[in-house]
DNA sequence: AAAGCGGGGAA
DNA sequence: TTCCCAGCTTT
């Protein structure tokens, strides 16, 4: 962008407008976050990659955790990675923390440790994308670089009245190029933070507060009458839904009072976190339906139980196939989880584990199961033997079963689980020791 | 350029 | 409840 093309679009008088009076009001107005309160740029960094798709105050007591337990950038390249998998445990998105832990060996390795005060090494750090880099080098070493967010392009395409669609690269392009020229004189630090903070405390997505908003005078959005139709953003794709059957096998023998936890691949979604057994329901079963309203996990009721014979049968073979013996019994309940793409509806079985296991599990190994690995009474005659399901569908699977560990409440701690399953799994211990089963023994 | 990747807060 | 939010990596 030249500068006179710039200049037609947007005056100088206005960006000058625009800077001060967002720079007077930060100044004046800003909050005492933990990461305002230092400008070690290692905390910046874990601040700033924290807060990618994360509000304030969720991400304040990871953050003091996380620095806790991890001072400095040498400590977190050195940690075991299930500890920094642990410590971000509910936060979500996890592969920012492995993403976080491998820039911290780069920075150890090519930097001494040191983060770098250089614009092509910090965004060349995993994890770091051109908004990350520019809030980084802003506020940790005061670079004049711009730091363009959701927050930032919702602010700029209201005050500049700029309608494109902020959901395309090319417009964030756009947005970065007249930040840049925004920022003032020697203020980059605050400068970029005033953006932010304007833009979640004042220009908010929905009923931006404009009476209070230090720039509204000319704000071309609101001179036009358009504040709430902007920024312009192309809507996502619905996340596509998918039933999904989850074993919860209470053990027996020598492990009596412990439940059945596997750990997911390495690579994907929820990559290399923990969680109850689970495989895709039949399609041509009831299973498939899906609840008609509702999100979190509940009491069994709600949504209906898919038919029991064919479920059980089902979570018995995919149960075998991943080596473990054990009979399923009544459902539990259902618990929803929604990804950004993906929405899970989980129909939790309790399951009981068999006394004599490996002769039948190997057997039952058998991709497309031999139908007298049946378990008595279990198998409905003249049903066509269904396949045992791979531990997770999809390209790139290996189609091996993760890990399995069999643990009780005191375990938990030693292992990270996705908001769903630590949900299920508190809610099933306290449901226990409660003593609350009252009539609900598996079959 | 599009898809994959979690979870929570506001309306 | 439903809707909305959102940066980086990989494909």
């Amino acid at each position: 962008m030249t500068d006179t093309k710039l200049e037609e679009r947007w005056p100088r008088e206005d960006r000058e407008f625009f800077s001060a009076g967002l720079l007077d009001w930060y100044l004046a107005h800003k909050r005492d976050l933990p990461w305002r309160r230092t400008r070690d740029p290692y905390r910046i960094w874990v601040s700033e990659i924290m807060l990618q798709q994360t509000r304030v105050d969720t991400v304040i007591p990871y953050f003091l955790r996380f620095v806790e337990r991890f001072p400095d950038v040498t400590a977190l390249a050195d940690a075991p990675e299930e500890d920094v998998l642990k410590c971000w445990e509910g936060l979500g998105y996890y592969s920012r923390a492995r993403n976080l832990q491998q820039a911290a060996k780069d920075v150890k390795e090519r930097y001494g440790g040191v983060i770098p005060n250089d614009v092509e090494a910090v965004a060349g750090l995993k994890g770091v994308g051109p908004y990350t880099a520019g809030a980084i080098l802003s506020i940790a070493f005061g670079r004049p670089e711009p730091a363009v967010d959701g927050n930032v392009m919702r602010v700029l395409s209201r005050f500049f009245l700029i309608d494109d669609d902020v959901a395309k690269p090319k417009t964030r392009i756009l947005m970065e190029g007249l930040a840049r020229e925004l920022i003032p004189e020697g203020e980059a630090r605050e400068f970029n933070q005033a953006l932010m903070e304007h833009g979640a405390m004042t220009c908010t997505p929905k009923s931006p507060r404009c009476l209070v908003c230090p720039v509204m005078e000319r704000c071309a959005g609101r001179l036009a009458g358009r504040e709430n139709e902007l920024p312009v953003k192309s809507k996502a794709k619905p996340p596509r839904p998918e039933t999904r059957l989850a074993a919860l096998v209470e053990g027996r023998g020598a492990h009596a009072g412990k439940v059945l936890i596997r750990q997911r691949p390495a690579q994907g979604l929820l990559a290399r976190m923990w969680e109850l057994p689970h495989w895709p329901a039949p399609e041509e079963s009831g299973a498939s339906e899906r609840p008609r309203t509702g999100t979190g996990t509940r009491r069994s009721g709600l949504p209906a139980a898919p038919p029991e014979e064919a479920v059980r049968d089902r979570l018995r073979r995919s149960l075998a196939g991943a080596g473990i013996a054990a009979r399923p019994g009544k459902h539990w309940m259902a618990a929803e989880h929604t990804f950004s793409h993906l929405q899970w509806t989980l129909q939790v079985y309790l399951c009981r584990e068999e006394e004599l296991p490996l002769p039948m599990a190997a057997e039952a190994r058998v991709p497309y199961g031999a139908a007298g690995a049946a378990a008595p009474g279990e198998a409905p005659a003249g049903e066509a033997p269904e396949p045992v399901l791979p531990f997770e569908a999809g390209p790139g699977s290996s189609g091996d079963s993760g890990p399995h560990r069999w643990i009780g409440r005191e375990e938990m701690a030693g292992y990270a689980f996705p908001n769903v399953f630590l949900k299920l799994l508190n809610a099933y211990f306290d449901q226990r020791e409660q003593g609350e089963t009252r009539g609900q023994e598996p079959e």
